[in-house]
DNA sequence: TATATAATTGAATTCGCAGTCAATTCGAAC
DNA sequence: GTTCGAATTGACTGCGAATTCAATTATATA
């Protein structure tokens, strides 16, 4: 029982990277279907293996949705490394923070699964998660706060900013379509352009 | 087998108002689940009452997230149709709608299903409630373009800033907790003053 | 080529949840 | 208090999807 597959199955991988395989195809799947109903078969399918052969690299859907979790967490630290390590003003840096979040959103959206869903994982899980996953909101803080403190920026609530950020750049991937018009870099320079200039203090204006 | 809930039936209800009861409900267990993993028990529960009353009142479960779609976003419109009436600058008036979502996703966060789930709905469902949603995506981008002509608003692009802007606004119900510090007004106020002022033009700065 | 280990399959099993339904209770009108 | 329709129950059915597993095939190594 083959399914229809857009099936590649590199063959010189090792186990480890076949895992990272499966995990990076759940954002092709997301695109099409919803998070929550996401099944193995799919899955599988689209990589063109049998629903029964996942079950050789992970323990359970769980554990996949688990690693899913992580690893999107992961990029966007090292995303936030970047940002932070680079020069330039804080506005510049978090523009560039934002168009490369804006980015891994459209071109690998299996990070969005980590949007819904917390509920499927484990007590342990979840709290590994949102460990890692306050890490990062935390780096977000510090950078918007660092521009507070050099008076290039300017918010009411450091905190409530960040959210609303973050929000605005996970939700790309609810409406994001790539046979529309706009380039994954067209968006991402619009939020970032966007969402940085919230930041910034008004000299004159009502 | 009754199970423990925090039931409150008002027994002086029209079969219609329950209806709507049964609606609002959604939004509390929203708040503990999430919208993926909404049963027909987590939504009977919460209101003291069985599964198979839910199908007095409902078809089935597919009829109640339409509904809910339906009714979150008239709600919204409503709210857009008193922000485009109302007098003061665009930048106030959307000042005020943005504020009015935000409290509307935090006290009534039944909505918060539409973000979700649209893959559940028949097509003939999907096309009425996205025909709904753009219609008030729409108002939205107006409001935006109101600011625009009047040179008070100025951004690379009417629609991604809307996207931008509404994103960060459903987002609130994925980390509020009503337990928490904030009060919504607060969370509202913060938002509303970050997202509008990412559209009023720099007089200096870089 | 022989052997061991990893990868893969497909069929069988289990499980949770949507939806059904016949039976019961409630409440209003007379 | 009798009657009737609406409201409610809880046990039951069916289905789709997760998970298991024994059998098979591929791959590497000696």
């Amino acid at each position: 029982m083959r399914v229809i597959s857009t099936a590649r199955w590199n063959l010189d991988m090792s186990s480890d990277e076949r895992r990272t395989e499966i995990l990076r195809s759940l954002g092709a799947v997301l695109r099409e279907r919803h998070a929550s109903s996401l099944t193995m078969q799919d899955i599988a399918g689209r990589l063109g293996m049998t629903k029964g052969n996942l079950y050789h690299y992970f323990r359970n859907k769980q554990e996949i949705l688990f690693q899913c979790h992580l690893k999107s967490t992961e990029d966007s630290l090292r995303l936030l490394d970047e940002a932070k390590k680079g020069d330039g003003t804080p506005a510049l840096r978090l523009a560039m923070l934002i168009e490369a979040l804006v980015e891994a959103v459209i071109i690998d959206p299996y990070g969005a699964i980590a949007t819904t869903d917390l509920h499927r994982l484990s007590t342990p899980q979840r709290r590994a998660y949102i460990a890692l996953r306050d890490r990062f909101e935390q780096g977000v803080r510090s950078l918007i706060q660092e521009g507070v403190r050099s008076g290039q920026f300017e918010t009411s609530d450091v905190k409530l900013t960040g959210l609303a950020m973050l929000g605005a750049i996970n939700s790309v991937s609810r409406w994001y379509d790539a046979k529309g018009p706009r380039k994954p870099a067209e968006v991402a320079a619009a939020f970032a352009h966007y969402l940085v200039r919230g930041l910034i203090p008004q000299t004159a204006n009502a």
